[in-house]
DNA sequence: GTGAAAGCGCTAACAT
DNA sequence: ATGTTAGCGCTTTCAC
């Protein structure tokens, strides 16, 4: 009867009659160990269903080979791409990404450094959207952290950043070539260095480029779901507001408004232009495709993974690096020029 | 000048003239330990920037409060909304979601169950798709296994899964009232026990009650992207195959081939009724919004949660149990009778 | 080629 | 209320 359901080392070692070292060696491939007592110890492994113990073996090597990604939500649509993306580079390096939520909240974020400096995690990606910069310089993790996402944060750690302003430049410029009314769903021309206030930003840029004034009634503020878009249109149109054009600052967004119009018998992009923003894998499958910014998903994937990797390897600490990654205008089917 | 980098409990017990024992209780906030005691150790954790090592924290609690959930891929739709609805419920346990990707893979799935069972998770959701039924009954875990996914697979594991026959037979019926030639994307007739095998018995089965043969010509089997909708769909008419509905195999399909239908000048519901399977966030807000079948996600959620928290909570080794979650007609735009 | 000893950082159990 | 002991399962010396 053997003491407990859990064999260790020492079960395997006592069964084949050699020490724990042995068995250490033999499940490590390492070379200095005789045939016949390897043949005993694998006997002895197979007939035991013995299986490393990863909490101790983390223990005492202090690494994981898992790098965290912590994002505000699972389910939002440019992360769960960005996911697929990173993983594809991380396990071509022998190491395992594993994914995990924020829910967008400062507490979740610092949960998630904290996790990772608590040693599960090797390195940790996280997508900064409710932290404050004070409490990042404050944090003594030793894994290596590259955050992500849309705000400029003064930090020690690197950062990988799309290029959220001169996106919605471009997006909004482009609307502008053959229309004055832009609404903008989502936008924040108040906020701080957030995603909606930079975007916000963007569109203020193209419009004093233009020349065109902008009218505030035109910004209709709101979440970032389908139905956030959804509604968005609904309130503009409910209040009478005219728009000949549409920016919506995510692609989930865009969707969202795409189907109000069509409801409300609003021809796309006949009588009404839309730009989103994230160029989503079924932005090119929507009826009619959507046009878009992409934020530069293979360079940011790219990005992330060059620094994480080379942070990993120990090289010498090297100043904290900011990248802001190109974004790109896609044209499609909900303008009226496109590719 | 400190010996290292990594402040320990130890550290913090000579900084503060108490024994780490005592450090131990206040991290934990248990009950015993003086006011001024508390706040000296307090003030040595501050000033050292002490942290728990949760590698050795695990090692002697024999747990992590992590549950695993492991998917083919992290971008598919379908489980980037699971694992939403699934963090939400194991957070109100005190439980921890981490989401990782098996490839679909035999070899990925295999891998993942290894990897709970080496303890870095208390319990493991695991979606399987390549894995044999064989190798898992092998499998010598401790840490509780919740299996989900399309196959009834006779194992030890509990299996929560959703009904794919009849969740097709209900979308194959609904296009059948109306109409006789109805392709099908994706499905494999000819498969074992698949997720594309079991919908295609499905779409048999309502072709039987309502007595319609089977014109093998309708069905196109495709992989399960956006594009390999479209492909599929352009590959009919292509071929100059006729048909007055589609049934694609998952929701992502059927965006694929909406767009397919789109461009090929054919008017979805009036020329050509399809259903889609999967009831995606967005399916509500495509344009026309798409018919589907609903998969019971919140039954679900809910199933995997109260089967893997039993077990984590040490159930008396009950026998494994099966779970097969109703599925749901959500009758929409792209049918000509929709709610 | 193999083993003995020591210890990674933490906590349960038992002193005091 | 606080400290001591022991040990989770593994691996890094260093000895044989």
């Amino acid at each position: 009867m053997k003491k407990s359901a859990v064999v260790t080392m020492a079960d395997v070692a006592r069964t084949a009659g050699v020490s724990t070292m042995t068995v250490s060696n033999v499940v490590n491939g390492r070379p200095r160990v005789g045939a016949a007592t390897r043949e005993r110890v694998l006997a002895a492994i197979n007939e035991l269903g013995y299986q490393v113990n990863l909490a101790a073996r983390h223990l005492r090597a202090g690494r994981t080979g898992v790098v965290g990604l912590a994002v505000p939500e699972l389910e939002r649509p440019y992360f769960a791409q960005l996911a697929g993306r990173l993983a594809d580079q991380f396990e071509a390096h022998g190491l395992r990404i594993v994914m995990e939520r924020t829910g967008a909240s400062r507490e979740g974020e610092l949960d998630a450094v904290a996790f990772s400096r608590l040693r599960m995690y090797d390195g940790l990606i996280l997508s900064v959207v409710d932290m404050d910069p004070g409490e990042l310089t404050g944090i003594g993790t030793d894994a290596p952290v590259v955050m992500i996402g849309e705000r400029a944060l003064p930090s020690r750690f690197d950062h990988v950043l799309m290029d959220n302003v001169d996106g919605a430049r471009q997006a909004t410029a482009q609307l502008l070539a053959g229309n004055r009314r832009i609404a903008m769903l989502g936008g924040d021309p108040a906020g701080a260095a957030t995603m909606p206030a930079l975007r916000a930003q963007g569109y203020a840029l193209a419009h004093h480029a233009a020349g065109v004034p902008i009218d505030p009634a035109l910004n209709v503020q709101c979440m970032f779901g389908f139905q956030d878009g959804y509604d968005a249109v609904r309130s503009l149109l409910d209040r009478g507001i005219a728009f000949d054009a549409v920016f919506a600052l995510t692609d989930v967004v865009a969707i969202g408004a795409l189907r109000a119009l069509a409801d409300a018998g609003i021809q796309v992009p006949a009588e009404v232009e839309l730009i989103g923003f994230d160029d989503l894998d079924e932005a090119a499958y929507l009826v009619p495709s959507l046009s878009t910014i992409n934020p530069g998903h293979e360079q940011m994937a790219a990005a992330i993974t060059r620094l994480l990797l080379a942070r990993l390897a120990g090289e010498p600490a090297a100043e904290a690096q900011e990248l802001i990654v190109p974004a790109a205008l896609v044209l499609r089917g909900t303008t009226r020029s496109n590719g």
